[in-house]
DNA sequence: AACGATATTATGTAGCCACATAATTTGTCA
DNA sequence: TGACAAATTATGTGGCTACATAATATCGTT
């Protein structure tokens, strides 16, 4: 690209700029798009793709009409990936392994309920496994799945493939909420992770929908 | 907008669909997006769209000639969002408090200059500080803070106003790493968020950076 | 056959246009 | 003055074109 021209991302830049060094204070309204375009010559869609992208990020308000204002309270935002296990422990160079505590279909708990938002009882399997690295205990999984929207996990066998990885690869998600939180290990968890009971665990809640839920608790 | 015209969601929505139903598996290479905006009668300008968000969510790859095929191995990417801790707690119904335990400039431990790849000694400001929630220790925040990118800092008054509301509001950042982790609290901050000793709490260690670095560990 | 120069090709980006959509503002009428 | 309708306006989206860029494939030379 000819150099002498602006990428949406200098145009980004530069607002940014302009606002970090409090040209635009916290609740400031910008200029319409169209004048930053003059101003900068550019196409108003390179500063509509710069301004998105601030949006994005939490930097800016806009709304139609109203224009784009800078947030006054910023939030930080960050994202995140997630490995499939194996993956993440292959990668750190450890060998993995998996190990199917057990697995039976359960009447979902009030708790698990709740997370859904279900009303009635719902059968689901309820699934604990252990994910090895170096043959040493990485992570504890207890999970729950909905046979109502997964029933093809019946005929799976698990203690080949981890639940974990074949839910990634066959029931890709459309939504997904994210929890930490910090718990002291149980006499039971601590055993299977091998650890001292009352040592600090995290915790990586995680739930995903399709209309649906499989849920996952981890390490 | 006419219904009838394809919005770039409707088409990521479609190839999304036809990779879920197993059409392509992981790995398969795609078709070209001008074919596919053939196939859909739109503009490859709007597959083009939907390939990137696709690609942003973690589900294709994409390289100039090579095409777009599949990830083999996806990765779960999400986005969270971090308030600032006023704002959390308000949220929440609380009484927001803060409380500065101590705040001197020292010399930055190897752990501190390791996170911001730091060579030489660097002198910076370490803050000590609880956030409050209706009078109760709520967060405990650890905290260093590069006095040559943010020399402004010895200046403010960080009784009234917390380091991480002022930074937050004074000195947007570039880049932001975040980690998560578990840790049995020790006395003292036991001590001083009033729970007991070997306690689980979660940390959250973010570091961010404009060429530069402040650092924070929280909870 | 090995190597390097060149052509090909699929994605990436920017500009321009037209129109959609959502807020707000203004105008009208009771 | 108050309520509702209509005009205004800033952003949002999609189509089109042209060209940039990167990766691969092809070809020519030795």
């Amino acid at each position: 690209m000819k150099t002498n021209r602006l990428s949406w991302k200098d145009v980004r830049d530069e607002i940014h700029e302009a606002i970090l060094s409090g040209r635009y204070g916290p609740g400031d309204r910008l200029p319409r798009d169209a004048d930053i375009a003059d101003d900068l010559s550019c196409a108003r869609s390179t500063v509509q793709r710069a301004m998105q992208d601030l949006f994005n990020n939490g930097l800016v308000e806009r709304r139609r009409k109203g224009g784009t204002r800078v947030r006054s309270e910023p939030v930080t935002r960050a994202t995140l990936d997630i490995p499939i296990t194996r993956r993440e422990i292959e990668q750190k160079g450890g060998r993995y392994g998996h190990q199917l505590i057990h697995c039976i279909p359960t009447d979902a708990p009030r708790g698990v309920m709740a997370t859904f938002e279900l009303t009635r009882t719902h059968l689901m399997l309820r699934v604990e496994a252990l994910h090895l690295s170096d043959g040493r205990p990485y992570i504890f999984e207890d999970r729950w799945i909905s046979l109502d929207t997964v029933p093809e996990i019946t005929a799976v066998d698990l203690t080949t493939q981890s639940a974990n990885e074949w839910l990634v690869l066959n029931r890709p998600y459309n939504r997904c909420d994210l929890r930490f939180y910090a718990i002291s290990a149980n006499s039971r968890v601590a055993d299977l992770l091998q650890i001292e009971t009352g040592a600090a665990l995290l915790v990586m809640e995680r739930t995903t929908w399709i209309d649906d839920a499989p849920i996952t608790t981890v390490q």
